[in-house]
RNA sequence: GCCCCUGUAGCUCAAUGGACAGAGCACCUGCCUUCUAAGCAGUUGGCUGAGAGUUCGAAUCUCUCCAGGGGCGCCA
């Protein structure tokens, strides 16, 4: 938007500093600080200060506010802009509000969903995210994981990528062996229930390690149970194959709450022997020590890359007794994902940060073998959801908040405001409204943080409808919906040509700045980008619900407002897309 | 011992190296015969953990400390 006048006037300003003879200088384009008005900004401090390199005598700050002004006064007004000011070494072009702002509504209430949407670049890239474990309770900790991976691979495929979501379940190893020993053993033949799968199959896992506490003894036929899973005994077999799939029932019943979906499933018990191939290559290309029977296979990175200090240490690929670790089933699944996508341009891996070391070493060890994609893998960490007092969520010591038990607080909750605000509305819209509301208010707050930060869980917050979250964003588009729909809807087209209110020059700022958000969100891989202009425009279209009638204004005023109510709310609404929370029409 | 992350208002968090560091929550005061009050306006609140350096300019980059969290050869 802007970028040929932009262009056009930054070619004059370098000849105008030529003419000057200062040469070879670059200028830094930002946005003006808003005042009421809004246009693009060039700092002349670092012109000034190569002035001050080259030996001339000057002090920087005066310089650059003497250069702006002569500059400002030989530009002239150039076409496209309204003013310009020199002002603190800045020169400030103000864009011409009405026509800026024609353009700007114009081309989002033109592109519609697509606004804001980057151009295609043919590139594949695929995100893992959420590994739940099955046969264990779906818990908030495993909520972020999720949401961000969700939200990322929205944000790509926005940007510009074809995006491959990618699960990953634990579908086998030790907790699963457990939960069958305690199944067989005290549950066999039962069922879970139908409206509470997950949190059975959790209760049933605790209620295993409760077992094996009390009576360490009962170890052994744990062991014994996996010593059977490992010959791959047909009974043991068919029993996981069906628990299991209870657990996977139940994690695509979240998964359809959340609005999320996967395009391919990669279980762990998948690659557990492919994992044990792929350490024998290890073995043999002299990358990987055998060390057994008395220790593991072991992959000593600093010492194959020459390393002084420590930095990859050792990786262990294969117990002493061969069975796979988590590493063993990392590396061919590394191995895997560009044996299905081999066009693959990056291979995203979203968990949490304690495996950073991890990712690491495996990432590394799969470059030293010659696997020249493994410089694709790359790892997104993000910090845990805490209980208050930095208590880690975790099923075995019983501090954990079930989704799905958050899912349904959420929820009533928002019904019950619903009720209250808006109790004619039929009961399937108020179940709809709630669950965008409770899903939103879940989702916003692991969204809308640094990836690094660790994100505190309290009820009170979570279910804190008010203010800077999601149901606050989720009002804005609400409202302007309502504005639509009294008005008559979308004028085709409206000049422009009165005086703007500063809330409406501001929205029209912030949505035009919207495509450059998405941008940085898909570059940076943070959806927190996403959240804030979320916000931001909802913010903004409260001061200018209150500032700016709509629907009572005069013509030509109410149809270029109703305009820019249109774009403001898909604005909002491809921006709430992009963090994977519904924007409803009425709340 | 080595490595990573975090430190900004009472609390939770923002801030492409740029103009006076901004929101929300909480507190207090107002505003529903005008488009949904899940809202708005106003009040209060800061030596950006400390110190140096780089830069015209640092919350942001570098270094040294301090504090908290996490990770470091057979857990996932």
């Amino acid at each position: 938007m802007f970028e040929a006048e932009k262009q056009q006037v930054e070619e004059k300003i370098l000849q105008i500093l030529r003419d000057k003879g200062i040469q070879d200088v670059k200028l830094t384009w930002g946005w003006i600080p808003f005042n009421g008005a809004w246009g693009i900004a060039a700092p002349f401090f670092p012109v000034a200060a190569q002035e001050a390199r080259q030996g001339k005598n000057v002090q920087v700050p005066i310089r650059a506010q003497e250069l702006a002004e002569e500059v400002a006064r030989t530009l002239g007004t150039p076409a496209g802009f309204e003013r310009v000011e020199a002002i603190k070494g800045y020169l400030n072009l103000y864009f011409s509000s009405r026509e800026y702002a024609q353009r700007v509504i114009d081309q989002v209430l033109k592109e519609g969903s697509a606004f804001g949407k980057g151009t295609r670049l043919n590139q594949q890239v695929m995100v893992e995210f959420s590994q739940p474990n099955t046969h264990k309770a779906f818990h908030v900790g495993h909520l972020r994981s999720a949401i961000l991976g969700d939200s990322i691979s929205r944000i790509l495929e926005f940007a510009g990528y074809d995006v491959i979501r990618a699960n990953y379940p634990g579908d086998i190893g030790l907790h699963v062996i457990k939960w069958l020993w305690n199944y067989m053993k005290f549950h066999a033949g039962e069922k879970p229930p139908a409206d509470a799968t997950t949190r059975w199959m959790g209760d049933l896992y605790a209620e295993a390690n409760r077992r094996l506490e009390e009576n360490p003894e009962l170890e052994s036929e744990v062991r014994a149970l996996y010593a059977r899973w490992d010959k791959r005994d047909p009974e043991i077999v068919q029993l996981w194959e069906e628990t299991r799939e209870w657990s996977l029932q139940g994690f695509r019943e979240m998964y359809k709450i959340l609005d999320i979906h996967f395009d391919i499933y990669y279980f762990n018990s998948m690659v557990e022997h492919p994992g044990k191939e792929v350490v024998e290559e290890l073995i043999q290309k002299g990358i990987a020590r055998d060390e057994r029977p008395e220790g593991p296979v072991i992959v000593k990175l600093d010492e194959l890359l020459g390393l002084n200090e420590e930095k990859y240490r050792v990786l262990v690929i294969l117990r002493s007794d061969n069975t796979a670790l988590y590493a063993t089933e990392d590396l061919a699944l590394a191995k895997r994902k560009f044996s299905d996508y081999p066009n693959l341009h990056r291979s995203y891996y979203v968990v949490d940060v304690r495996q950073s070391l991890h990712f690491q070493q495996v990432f590394k060890t799969l470059e030293l073998a010659g696997y020249e994609w493994a410089t694709r893998c790359q790892h997104i960490p993000y910090e845990l959801v805490n209980l208050p007092g930095n208590v880690v969520m975790a099923s075995r010591e019983g501090t954990v908040v079930l989704l799905e038990d958050l899912i349904r607080e959420a929820t009533s909750r928002a019904l019950q405001v619903v009720e209250e605000k808006n109790p004619e509305l039929t009961p399937e819209q108020k179940q709809q409204v709630a669950q965008a509301v409770g899903i939103g208010a879940i989702k916003y707050p692991m969204l809308a943080r640094e990836n690094t930060k660790i994100v505190t869980f309290d009820w009170q917050t979570a279910l804190d409808f008010n203010g800077q979250a999601a149901p606050y964003i989720q009002y804005a588009h609400v409202r302007a919906s309502s504005i639509l729909r009294k008005g008559g809807g979308i004028p085709t087209e409206a000049a422009i040509n009165y005086a703007m209110m500063p809330s409406e020059l501001q929205l029209i700022d912030l949505i035009s700045r919207f495509p450059k958000e998405v941008q940085r969100a898909a570059s940076e891989l943070k959806p927190l980008h996403i959240a804030n202009a979320a916000y931001e425009l909802a913010k903004t279209f409260s001061d200018f619900y209150n500032e700016c009638p709509v629907l009572t204004a005069e013509e030509p005023i109410r149809n270029g407002r109703l305009r820019l109510v249109a774009a403001t709310r898909q604005a909002i609404a491809n921006a709430l897309g992009l963090l994977g929370i519904h924007a409803p029409e009425v709340m």
